[in-house]
DNA sequence: GTCAATGCAAACTTTTTGCAACTCC
DNA sequence: GGAGTTGCAAAAAGTTTGCATTGAC
């Protein structure tokens, strides 16, 4: 189920990429990361610790988009700051985030598609990525408000 | 239905701001805005042409803050690049937007409110805000990518 | 040996901030 | 007159880019 570095590394290569340590490490960093929401901050970190290497941020965003462009990677914006980013699964999901206290929770498409393609027929066109999260405000910082007013 | 500007101009003196030209003129361009995604710099260069005055872009930004603050004006992301503005309306609307040519259309809240409801039930919070736009195809650019594969 | 990939530094875009000067009430 | 606003310049945050060097194949 869970993707492994060496299915990573080795997808990489079969496209005509050439494997290097700083890939093999971000490699190694998304596949152990499923369901965590990484900044390409994170991931540098996470990548030169566990490889001992150096690697540049601009190598990172480099990596990133490739796996992007591939479309193994989703780029995801769950509020202002820096995007996060995941491996693309086989269910894939959107993201509801809480803008008072951050928290977010993955909401499986299928719960959202029916709504989604009523859109569609409506309006002309369905949404169709998750690159925005849906906003909202949890139950726990609801109840916070309600009691101090 | 329309705010006017000396709508706009009267009710931030009733919240105590002071009246000064840069924001006469901002108070101007958002009036005349309706249904229109205007970019902080969208208002600077507007504001300007019509007041003949010149206004800094961190006057544009704060008095935008101050509007926003009030509740008078919605930030909304439709993509990457500048976030764009608009007077909050009696019936709010979220964005759908095309990633691939930008298009966009809104979408009063009342046509998705049942499954963000639904999405409060399951999850324990629904979105309710407007921020980030739900990303699509439309209709033209689907079928354009369908005739080019 | 080639060409892709990297590190480095610098540019970029959008927005925010510190501060002295100004001006609205 | 005094606090709220402004302009200016600089910083900030996140990301992208140019270019010489390195290293994978």
């Amino acid at each position: 189920m869970h993707v492994t570095t060496d299915t990573l590394v080795s997808a990489l290569r079969d496209e005509g990429f050439r494997i290097t340590a700083a890939r093999r490490a971000i490699c190694a960093v998304l596949a152990e990361s499923h369901e965590e929401h990484l900044t390409a901050l994170d991931i540098r970190t996470r990548a030169v610790e566990r490889s001992g290497v150096e690697i540049d941020q601009s190598t990172v965003y480099r990596t990133l988009d490739v796996f992007g462009d591939l479309g193994w990677l989703h780029h995801v914006h769950l509020g202002h700051g820096p995007g996060i980013v995941h491996l693309v699964e086989e269910t894939d999901h959107h993201h509801l985030v809480c803008d008072s206290c951050g928290k977010s929770v993955d909401v499986p498409l299928n719960e959202v598609e029916e709504l989604f393609n009523e859109l569609g027929n409506r309006y002309g066109f369905a949404p169709t990525s998750v690159h925005f999260a849906l906003v909202g405000t949890c139950a726990d910082c609801a109840q916070l408000e309600a009691d101090q007013s």
